[in-house]
DNA sequence: GGCCTGAGTTGAAGAACTAAACTCACGAAG
DNA sequence: CTTCGTGAGTTTAGTTCTTCAACTCAGGCC
């Protein structure tokens, strides 16, 4: 029998990808994480063209990252502001990983820039110790190394005949 | 005072995002995490153009995430592999929070089609349990939402002056 | 009314991506 | 020694995506 293998295409990375990774869209949900709302926060922060952060900010709402809702200044018109739905927020352990890849590898020399610490939203516990992701299995063994894991075929899984 | 805001530019998310934030260099890289080490395993497996597989593995290779190794299969000419380095490796946890975000938000109505396992290299102390990314402290404190935690200066932070 | 501001939209030029045909180096077969 | 087959690219032409700059649009303010 032919070694079968997991059709590459039908896979979460490639449909998460599809999603978030054009150029601008991760950078976009971060500076969201960091408090960004508007559409002005957003350019200037970034400077993406004005053009394709509105095609981004679209793509993301459309896509169930973000949310468009009104908001208005006083003495202001109303206005509309972006801001991550929960799905968004679920993307932080992926930038986490992608920060953390770069400050080791592709590091300023001064040291990262920025470092994310434990820091609840009550501010009750402040621990404020820096955070970092680690891999963890359902048995409970944790920081485990790249080389312990591996890809398995899941339920929803296609395969590929080798030719 | 202004309120001082880190300069969203100098950050290792958008270095790292410059070296793997191409359309399909995690992609490539995933596969070679899964084995793949041939220009046509990756060509075949993700359909990739081939002009751009080359430039990619060639980024990819400059950037240190790869390394070109001469091999030789018997009764051929010598040929040329691309191998993931330690840096390469080192993404696993980035592919594998897309991949957990992918599943949980973009699920294949029939389940994931790849799940991560932890099955180390030497297979002694096979576990077999599934892995997922968490966030965890240097204080210990384990599985923390992405709520709980933020971003703050670091050593090598530049700053804007809010306009 | 005329001006200002934030939030986009439009359009032209340049860069990136796709697809398919082409080249190249070698080993094997005749 | 000539031809064929194969893996690994390269070339080229066409399409799509990004960038940059200029323009529009809606309301608030003078």
């Amino acid at each position: 029998m032919e070694t079968r293998r997991i059709d590459p295409v039908n896979c979460s990375v490639a449909r998460a990808l599809s999603v978030v990774g054009e150029r601008w869209s991760l950078l976009i949900v971060r500076e969201a994480l960091d408090g960004a709302r508007r559409f002005g926060e957003f350019h200037s922060r970034l400077g993406i063209a004005r053009n394709l952060l509105a095609t981004r900010l679209e793509t993301l709402v459309t896509a169930g990252v973000m949310r468009r809702v009104p908001y208005q200044e006083p003495g202001d018109r109303q206005r509309f502001a972006y801001e991550l739905t929960e799905q968004g927020r679920a993307l932080r352990p992926t930038l986490v990983a992608l920060l953390e890849w770069g400050d080791t590898y592709l590091a300023d020399p001064q040291g990262p820039s920025v470092i994310v610490r434990h820091r609840p939203a009550d501010d009750a516990s402040s621990c404020d110790e820096p955070v970092k992701v680690v891999l963890e299995c359902a048995a409970g063994h944790s920081h485990l190394a790249p080389e312990d894991v591996c890809r398995t075929p899941g339920p929803g899984a296609r395969f590929l005949e080798s030719s």
